[in-house]
RNA sequence: GGCCCCGUCGUCUAGCGGCCCAGGACGCCGCCCUCUCAAGGCGGUAGCGCGGGUUCAAAUCCCGUCGGGGCUACCA
């Protein structure tokens, strides 16, 4: 069952996706799928400088990434095309042209610098903004004004009353007549401004309602005055709703902008998260599905999504929560699942150094390895990432095998040459080479033998073996990686711990 | 400066007049388990900015104050 909801998402493809923007965008959705309604996505490229194809790639890759699709919009296409600004000059024009006829805009002549004069001549403050002095000019002084070579700039008459409106997060917000000055639609050339066209769409598509960040709040009466005009002039039917989402916020609680690192939505993916990890996260972020829960699946969240019950905090980006809450959907995924998460990664980790992995696939024995070794390392794992890590060891080539330096001049040291070079004699001698295998003859020459903590006993083992000092299992990890491999990597820790003999 | 928003543990939040000498989660600190690391179990740490009201009763309502934030472009 489909309801009149319609919200959209319109962000401009300038940057790289950013965690605010992507939480905005989250919460658009699943208060469409929620509703049974639509999500529109709507690029806003009306800024030709700033604005490039890699980043409207990335804002696409971002929501397929995240599975947050559309209804409407670039590439499904839709009844209120073309979904891109770029391409709807026309509708814009005709627009303003139309506001500017029935004397809801005029054209304005008024330098920064003269209405800042005027401002102090009076005694006024010359922050207040533009003080609407161009509004009633004659059409004698406009002619004067163009004979001098000055273009003008297109604002709108601002209605003479207060501006309230209700907030779905907020309550009731009025903004007190006279406060906001008339502001710029267009510039003289024609050229549409946001102010213009982000109403403008927002009406020519029938969106109903405006979830969006904080930092548009002050700029709503505006809005709403343009909706109201647009209304008057036949443009839509007035203001849709709104609700203005809390600000996401880094270090020292100011706004997380596109230039703050940790605001880079790709840095989360390439570290490991998955989708429904980062979303959960992201949606903890001003939202709650229950007094003592906070992992939740998307569906989950869907079905009890209440837009009003979204806090209007300024909520602060918290790294090591969004991992917490990532690795408990990792260690939930379905195995297989897990595994297919982490090839990419592997594939990765291996190419990472001097040898590139071309294929950029493992081999079926290899991803035969990796489906013994995944349940390994899935519980051990925040990101996935992590599990490539630890995962590394079973897959590198032979000859680029190495310990890792810290871990190696830590424990295959000269005491570890007794130790390792007990484990090999011992295991050497292991006909079945399983983990229980493994684990009785490790005990059986270390343990009973050399009279060494178990923990003690085989920090130089797992070294030697793995290169690190955390791994998976050391049993287990020496089953998968096969006697031979095991027994080499065992001979040259004893070398590098000094020899023996 | 002006306009607007916000104010519960370090952080994100639950709380929408009595169930709260405030609950959960992350973090942090102990202990247990243990081949490392995790996971898991148990326990602990820490908060209603302040001042007035209203009320039998306030974290919850009102006012003020202080504090934080956003906006204040011919960017979006």
């Amino acid at each position: 069952m489909t309801s009149s909801v319609r919200v959209r998402f319109c962000p401009s493809p300038t940057g790289t996706p950013h965690v605010g923007i992507i939480r905005t965008a989250l919460f658009n959705w699943v208060f469409a799928r929620h509703h049974g309604g639509t999500f529109v996505f709507r690029i806003e490229d009306t800024d030709a400088s700033r604005d490039s194809a890699e980043s409207y790639a990335a804002l696409l890759d971002a929501l397929c990434w995240l599975g947050l699709d559309w209804d409407e919009g670039p590439e499904v296409g839709g009844p209120h095309g073309p979904y891109r600004q770029s391409e709807r000059g026309p509708l814009y024009v005709e627009a303003l042209r139309t506001l500017v006829d029935a004397g809801e805009a005029y054209e304005s002549y008024s330098s920064a610098e003269e209405i800042e004069v005027r401002h102090r001549a009076a005694g006024r403050d010359p922050k207040l903004g533009y003080d609407n002095a161009d509004r009633e000019l004659t059409e004698s002084q406009r002619a004067d004004y163009r004979a001098q070579g000055r273009a003008p700039v297109y604002r709108l008459r601002m209605p003479d009353h207060d501006l309230t409106f209700t907030d779905l997060i907020r309550g009731e917000v009025t903004f007190r007549a006279g406060t906001v000055p008339d502001f710029v639609l267009a510039r003289g050339d024609g050229t549409p401004l946001y102010p213009l066209t982000n109403p403008l769409d927002d009406a020519l598509m029938g969106i109903t309602h405006v979830l969006r960040g904080e930092d548009l709040l002050s700029s709503t009466p505006r809005q709403i005055a343009l909706y109201e005009a647009l209304a008057r002039v036949g443009i839509g039917h007035g203001a849709p709703v709104y609700a203005h989402l809390p600000l996401v916020t880094g270090e020292g609680n100011r706004k997380l902008s596109k230039r703050d690192p940790q605001s880079n939505l790709f840095l989360y993916r390439d570290r490991g998260f998955i989708p429904e990890g980062l979303l959960n996260y992201l949606a903890l972020l001003g939202w709650a599905i229950a007094e003592d829960r906070d992992v939740f699946s998307l569906a989950e969240m869907v079905a009890a999504f209440d837009i009003s019950r979204v806090s209007g905090n300024a909520a602060r980006f918290d790294l090591k929560k969004a991992e917490a809450i990532n690795s408990v959907h990792l260690r939930a995924l379905p195995v297989e699942d897990f595994t297919r998460w982490v090839e990419p990664y592997l594939v990765a980790e291996l190419s990472s150094p001097a040898h590139p992995v071309t294929s950029g696939t493992l081999s079926e024995a290899q991803r035969a390895l990796l489906a013994a070794a995944a349940p390994l390392v899935q519980e051990r794992s925040v990101v996935l990432s992590d599990a490539a890590r630890m995962l590394r060891f079973l897959f590198v080539p032979e000859e680029e095998f190495a310990p890792e330096h810290d871990a190696a001049d830590a424990n295959l040291g000269p005491d570890a040459a007794p130790v390792l070079d007990a484990a090999l004699t011992g295991l050497d001698a292991v006909v079945v080479w399983s983990a229980p295998e493994i684990e009785a003859s490790l005990k059986a020459s270390l343990v009973d033998g050399l009279g060494l903590k178990p923990r003690k006993a085989f920090a130089p083992v797992r070294v030697a073996v793995s290169g690190r000092t955390v791994s998976p299992p050391l049993y287990e990890s020496m089953e998968l990686l096969g006697k031979e491999r095991s027994l080499r990597r065992l001979r040259a820790g004893v070398e590098r711990a000094g020899g023996l003999r």
